[in-house]
DNA sequence: CAATTATACTTAGAAGTTCTATGCAAACAA
DNA sequence: TTGTTTGCATAGAACTTCTAAGTATAATTG
């Protein structure tokens, strides 16, 4: 469903700033007006996977409220995979563009 | 590399018209400008699973040269696969638009 | 005409990705 | 105090894509 998307949505929602878990999937949630809608068997394993990469970084804090989160931040080296992501995704899409234009023009 | 992509590209080319598997992948290339190089490896086995899916339609033929190729041909039902995913494609489209612009205002 | 290249399809198995399902635990609301 | 929300984690299933190899024939080149 989401297929190559997954990677460049997540760093972008951390381009927003650092966030959790949680949270992430709820602004993916609210971005997406209610269509996407991640279970957190989703999220976790990419967002340890980024981690393992060195595109983001973690660190625990805990909340007034004594909630201890996990925090993710973009690292440099994420911002640029994500330039990359941005590009490729933009590349598809003019192909798309293309293939779809081309067939309202022929109707 | 291309996720959720693969499936409305081959469906998107053959709404062109009826074609083949190695032509299929000449078309991708020359559309995407040579950006995409698929091998025979990953289209055959997603053509087959489209025709198993009911979404294509396979025969064969031989052109005057004497080469057999397998024609595939969009179905009805690949018709309104390819809109709903044309349809889904957009909305990431429209997800990412927004991600990304507000990172452009944000400077 | 022999060797190479281009055309054409297939499949097994590896690797990678995403989803389902479940477990744990603490804070909060009823 | 019982249920809901918040919060993280992981195993295994299911699915997707890629690598690699095999088969076969037509066209081209030397």
């Amino acid at each position: 469903m989401m297929g190559a998307a997954s990677i460049p949505l997540i760093l972008s929602v951390l381009q927003e700033g650092e966030s959790y878990g949680y949270l992430i999937i709820q602004r993916i949630k609210v971005i997406s007006g209610n269509q996407l809608e991640w279970k957190e068997g989703t999220l976790y394993p990419i967002l340890h996977k980024l981690e393992k990469k060195g595109y983001i970084t973690s660190s625990w804090k805990t909340s007034e409220s004594g909630r201890k989160r996990k925090y993710y931040k973009l690292l440099e080296n994420g911002q640029s995979v994500l330039a990359a992501e941005q590009q490729n995704w933009q590349s598809l899409n003019q192909i798309f563009s293309k293939l779809w234009l081309t067939q309202i023009n022929s109707i």
